[in-house]
DNA sequence: TTAAATTACTAATACGTATTAGTAATTCCT
DNA sequence: AGGAATTACTAATACGTATTAGTAATTTAA
């Protein structure tokens, strides 16, 4: 800046307030010009670290995740959360934790370090979760997660309406009967979208039938054997939820196994809209998405809220934001 | 730091040597444990700002992608790059800048205002790249593509071998009529597999014939196409060499609908090892892995040797190292 | 015994920026 | 015409650290 600043004949001051545009400063346009031209000709650029370290921010969030790649449709959440950061000027510092309880602690540490304007921490799948305690020194986001005191801004899914409108997609297309192969881990998507299914189910005035809903591992085998126990019902259903798109891939060797068509002879439904497997078999998995990319947008643009505008932003209790789940519809019902 | 040298009764230099563990500086244990129990006392975290200001090194990699999520698998680049760069204290700085050529460049340009100490600059698909110019004012590395005249430091799948070994893997089984469903794009890795099936064969001395060799859209209704038109040869493959496994997916279901059993009427071979296909379908599918994390790792690993070892290091020409892919054995085969 | 070497520190400074408090010179108002 | 206001700047400083060049006090070597 002092070079720039020789170079265009004026002070280092005078730099400063024209590339930050400074209000009130008074600076003619033909100086601005000739400022610009130095900085043009002397190919300057600013130092983000100087500049930090006298105004106290970094137009950098850090962005804390357990495992980025263990689920890849949940690697649309960072996606998200970039891309609405850097729309905006910011840039994300990463870390993945790998789920250790210390190196996150560690990681929030180094963030700080580094002087993070806020921290994102985003989960892969939707769980409760201990944040370490220094996080809270800048402002912060859960992302796919919650605190049990719900003391920290967060965005989950509704996993709730979720499984309702997965159930109701299959009661509008006539079916009664509606099997449920569930992840048999109580996890927060499990019980909410079962409590989703109840709803539909109510509100058709169909009673609950406690044998429908076979619980099993939730990968492709769990749901070979979840939908081969409802199969070998008495009277088995002509619809099947699955609790995941891996489950639902289960569910179609099954009934292969089984000589049953998919759709003519049973619908499948399946949840988290993974492209990969989805799209891709036959016929094509009708199913919910999960909205990551939503919640990493809505995750990023909160923060930067409360970055920007605390006081305003701030809310008491700390909000609790919910995304709905949108349905894609393949050839499965 | 003033604090600290404050409550320890020392200078700020001297907590500085103590801290930084400066050899010479002589600073005897009784102080050093007044001055680490001051900082504790303290809550002292240094400011890593001013850190690199003065000592101008940051400890933070530029990780710079064209679409991080496209491709799931891929993703385990990034986690590569990620888990060796926290192993060495180094944090990545994210961008992906979705194929935008000016938005890299701008993306080069926030990172080197943040003084990265180097550049990851990665693609999720093997390929040519031309990488914007200002990258090279620090050390950088090509993951997953190069530049045409190799003047930058990068490392690549070895398409050749992983095509080679795919169909050996077939021959030794006792395949003699093997097909290939290729993708229709002549990307490096269909130009490398391609090569690497020639070599198979040559190497047992069958000859080469180009009916065998189908080429469609590298996606599931690709493969079916291909499958289906190798298929219908007078004289069809009794195995099938897919360019990936979205394309196998769309052979097994061509084959099924052939009412052709995987493995025992026909075998197939798929190339890239996406998990949640190729372990979750029906039979488990056989494929080459593409060395992602490991590419990952080795970039990051040989860019710290750059920062940290500029002279050792650095050749010319730049190295171009090259990774083998691995063979998944599953039931397809 | 005394000069030289070592030990255990500290004062001062630079890194590159943003910001505050000013100051001449010019313009405006009555 | 003369004071007030505005314009167009600049000098100085602080942000928090690492490092260089020292300096007294003590120990060692001859």
């Amino acid at each position: 800046m002092n070079d720039v600043a020789r170079l265009a004949g004026v002070s280092q001051t005078t730099v400063s307030f024209v590339l930050n545009d400074v209000e009130g400063a008074n600076i003619p346009p033909e100086t601005k010009d000739r400022v610009l031209a130095a900085v043009k000709e002397l190919d300057y650029r600013p130092n983000a670290l100087a500049r930090g370290l006298r105004s106290s921010q970094t137009h950098t969030i850090g962005f804390v995740t357990d495992r980025i790649a263990i689920t890849p449709y949940a690697v649309r959440t960072l996606e998200g959360a970039q891309d609405l950061a850097w729309a905006n000027g910011y840039l994300l510092l990463l870390v993945n934790t790998g789920g250790d309880q210390r190196l996150k602690q560690i990681a929030v540490d180094m963030m700080l370090e580094r002087q993070v304007d806020g921290i994102i921490y985003a989960t892969m799948y939707h769980r409760p979760v201990k944040p370490p305690a220094n996080m809270l020194e800048v402002p912060a986001v859960l992302i796919n997660c919650y605190t049990d005191d719900h003391s920290i801004a967060s965005v989950v899914p509704d996993e709730v309406l979720g499984g309702r409108t997965a159930v109701e997609t299959l009661l509008q297309k006539g079916h009664r009967r509606i099997g449920f192969a569930l992840d048999s881990n109580p996890v927060p998507a499990a019980v909410g979208r079962l409590v989703g299914y109840k709803q539909a189910l109510a509100a058709s005035n169909i009673p609950f039938d406690p044998n429908l809903v076979q619980t099993a591992e939730s990968i492709a085998s769990g749901g070979y054997q979840a939908t081969m126990a409802l199969m070998s019902l008495p009277d088995p259903p002509t619809a099947i939820f699955c609790y995941n798109d891996r489950m639902a891939l289960g569910a179609y060797n099954a009934l292969r196994d089984l000589n049953l068509a998919i759709p003519d002879d049973i619908a499948v439904i399946g949840f988290d809209n993974q492209e990969l497997i989805a799209a891709d078999i036959a016929p094509p998995l009708t199913t919910m998405a999960l909205p990551h990319y939503e919640m990493g947008q809505w995750g990023v643009q909160y923060l930067l809220q409360l970055i920007e505008n605390p006081e305003q932003t701030q809310q008491n209790p700390p909000i609790q934001h919910i995304l709905p789940c949108p349905l894609i519809e393949r050839a499965s019902v």
